[in-house]
DNA sequence: AATGAATGAGCTTTCATTCAT
DNA sequence: TATGAATGAAAGCTCATTCAT
C-alpha cells in the first residue's frame, strides 16, 4: 500500500467530516442549536444514522468541531483579504473591516450558527474558548494596523486598541441586525455603516472607506 | 412571611408567574436554552415537578413569555432613564446610551438570556418577533433625539438613522464582548468606548458624554 | 337540629352524587372511559376540582358507583315495564323485550357507557360482577315468563333458560348495533328484529309481538 | 434460533409488528385498555422501551394497527371456513356461524379485545370506522347466502336481511356473555344457542346445524 | 467504512390526589 | 361543604449512542 492510496483514503475520511459539518451548519441554521439532532445532521448529508458517532465519537465533539470549522473558516477570509490588500495600512482596514460583509462571510446560514454558540457561550467553555480564539489573532492584526495608520496620519488622540474593540463590537452588532432585521439591514447596508464610523474615525484616509472598493 | 409570600402552597398567579419567570432566567443563564428542563425550572424555583405546566402551558409558552419579560423590564429601563434625563437632548442621549451598562441592565444573567434568544432567532419566528419588538420603540426615540440633537447642533451632514443604526449595533456587540471576555471588557469599559463613539459623533457636546455622568 | 334538617342535608349530598355521577356518564359518552378525566367530570358538573375525591374518595369508586348506578337504573326501567304489563305472560315477555330499545333505557349515552364498562370487564373484577348483577334477576324473571308461557301455549319442545339466554344476547347484539351503525339500525328496528324473533318462537302469541304495543 | 427469530437486535420489520401486535393483545386482554401502557407492551414482548414508538410511530397508531389486526385475523378466519363448506347454502351457514365459536376466533384474549375497542368505538371515530369494516363484507356473503337458502327450501315470509342482522347481533351477544359469564356460557353451549336459532329459523334444513359438524 | 435496528436514560406532560383556605 | 393551587408519580415520546451485520 503506497503513501499515495494511504492519502486517498484519509481524504475520503476528510471529505466525509466535512460533509458531516456542512449538514451540521444547514441544520443549526434551520432549526437551531437546540432542535438540531444527530438523525437531521445525517439525512442531511444523506448518510445513515451512526455515522456521526463514526466519524466524530458523539454529539458535543461534533459541535465543538463544527464552531471550529467556521472560526478557521473566518480566519481564513480575512487573512485572504489582508493579503491581497497590499502594503497600504488604510486599504489593508478597508479590506479587514469589509470582509464581514462578504458574501460568504455575512452568509445567513454563518450568522445564525455563530449566534447559536454565542448563545451557549455562558453555559459552555469549550464554546467560550473557541469563540474568544476567533478575536485574538483578528484583534492583534487589527491594533497593528491601526497604529501604522494612526502614526502616519495625524490621530495622535487616537488609541488603537479602543477603536479595535470599537469596530469589532459595531460588526458583531450588526451581525445581529442583520440576523434579527435581515429584510430590513442588507449586507450593503451594514458594510456602510462600518465605513462610515471608519471615514469619521480617520477623516484624512475618507476616500478608502466611501469609495466602492467591493 | 408576607401576604406575597414566594413559597408555600398558597400564592397570588402573578406571584407565581414572576417566580417561575425568574427562575428560568437563572437556569437559562447557568446552562443554557438548550439544558434547561422543566425539571431545573421547577427545582430553582423551589416548587413541584408540574407547576410550569400548571402556570405556563407548556415550556415553548414559558420561554415566550420569559423572552418578553426580559423586553418588558428592558422597554421599562430606557423609558425611566430618559423620563430622569429632562428635555436636553443631549443629555437624554447620554442617558439612552448608557443605561445598556447599567448593573440592571447588564446583568450577566440578562445578557445570557439575551444571547441564548437571539442564538434561536432564525428558527423561532416568534423569539423573532418579541427580539424585533425590542428595538423598534426604542430606535424611534432615539432617532428623535439624534435629530434634535443634529439641528441644534451644527451637524449637518449627520444622518439620524444611520448613527441610530450603528450605536445600536455597537451596543449589542459590547454585550457580546462582555459576554465572551466578561474578565477583560466590563461594564465601565463597554460605557466608556460607547461614550468615546458619541463624542466623536457629537464633538460640540463632547462634555455631555466624557465626564462620568454615571 | 331536627330530623327534618338531617333529611335535608342527606338529600343535599345525594344530589351532589347524583350530579357527579351523571356528569360521569356525559364524560364517558363522550370521551371514553380511557380519556375520562376527574377535571372533566367536575368541570361537566360545574363543579370544582376536588368535589369528586370529597364526595366519592377516589376515581375507582367514581366509576363502580357510576356502574352501579346505571344498572340500578336498568334494574328499576324492567322492573316498572313488567308492573305495568299486567299478568299475561305473553304480555309481560313482549314489555320486558322492548324497554332494551325505550328512549330512556336505549339512551345513546347509556349504551355508550355499558359498553365503555363491558370493554374493562375482563381486567376489572369489579366491573364483572356488577354486570353481572345487572342479568341475574333479569334472567330469573325472564325464565318464569317463559315457562308459564311455554306451559299455557304448546310450546313443549322448547327450553326456557335457552330462550333466555338467546333472547339476552339478542338484545345486547342489537345495542352493540345500535352503537356501532347507529345511522343504519335505530332504536324501532332493533325493537322489530327482537318482535320478530318472539314472534316466530311463539308463533300462536304472534300478535302481541307484532302489533305496535309501543 | 432461526432467520425469523422473535427476539435479538435483528428481525424482520414485520415480525416485530406481529410480534409487537400480539403483545398489545395479551396487555390489553389482561388489564384492559386504559390501563395498557407501551411500558407493559414492549416488557411483554421482550423488548425495550422505546421499540413501540420505533415501529408504530406512535401508541395511537399502535392501537389502530391492532385493532386492524384482529379484523384481518377475524375477516380470514370465515373466508376459510367458507371456502372449505363447499357449494351448499345450508353447509356455508353452518359454517359462518360456527366459526364465531371455534377455539381461535372465541379466543377469550380475542373477546376482550373486541369488547375493549367496542367500549371506544363511541368517542374514537377510528375505532368505529375499523369495527364497521368488519362486518360490511361479512354482512354481504350472509345475506347472499340466506336468499339462495331462502329461494331454495320455502321460506317466502323470511326477509334475508332481517335474519342476517338478528343472527349478527345474537353472535355478539353470545360474544358479551362468554366474556361477562364465561363459567357458565362456554364455546359449545354459545354455538348451541346460535344453532338452535338458526334450526328454528330454517326448520326444513334442521340436521345442518344440529347435528355437531364441528 | 457504513448501516440502521435497537436500546434506555431523560425529557415534557398529564392527572389523581392532597390540603390550606 | 367546597375550592383550586400545588404536588409528584407515571405516562408517552425523543434521541444520543451502541452494535450486529
Amino acid at each position: 500500500m503506497t503513501a499515495e492510496s494511504q492519502k486517498g483514503r484519509r481524504a475520503s475520511k476528510d471529505t466525509r467530516r466535512r460533509q458531516l459539518i456542512e449538514a451540521t451548519i444547514a441544520c443549526i441554521a434551520k432549526r437551531g442549536l437546540g432542535d438540531t439532532t444527530l438523525a437531521h445532521v445525517s439525512k442531511t448529508a444523506g448518510l445513515s444514522q451512526g455515522i456521526v458517532n463514526l466519524h466524530f465519537t458523539n454529539k458535543v465533539n461534533l459541535m465543538n468541531e463544527t464552531l471550529s470549522f467556521i472560526r478557521d473558516e473566518y480566519e481564513q477570509a480575512w487573512k485572504n483579504a489582508l493579503e491581497k490588500a497590499g502594503d497600504n495600512s488604510a486599504r489593508q482596514l478597508s479590506a479587514l473591516a469589509r470582509i464581514d460583509y462578504s458574501a460568504t462571510v455575512a452568509d445567513p446560514k454563518r450568522l445564525a450558527v455563530w449566534f447559536a454558540f454565542w448563545g451557549e457561550v455562558k453555559s459552555r467553555p469549550v464554546y467560550k474558548k473557541i469563540c474568544q480564539s476567533r478575536v485574538t489573532d483578528y484583534r492583534l492584526i487589527l491594533v497593528g494596523i491601526l497604529n501604522k495608520l494612526i502614526d502616519n496620519g495625524c490621530y495622535k488622540e487616537l488609541q488603537a486598541t479602543n477603536i479595535a474593540d470599537s469596530m469589532m463590537s459595531m460588526a458583531d452588532g450588526l451581525w445581529l441586525n442583520m440576523l434579527i432585521s435581515s429584510h430590513v439591514l442588507k449586507r450593503k447596508d451594514a458594510e456602510k455603516l462600518m465605513m462610515q464610523y471608519l471615514a469619521q474615525t480617520f477623516p484624512q484616509h475618507k476616500n478608502y472607506f466611501l469609495d466602492s472598493h467591493s
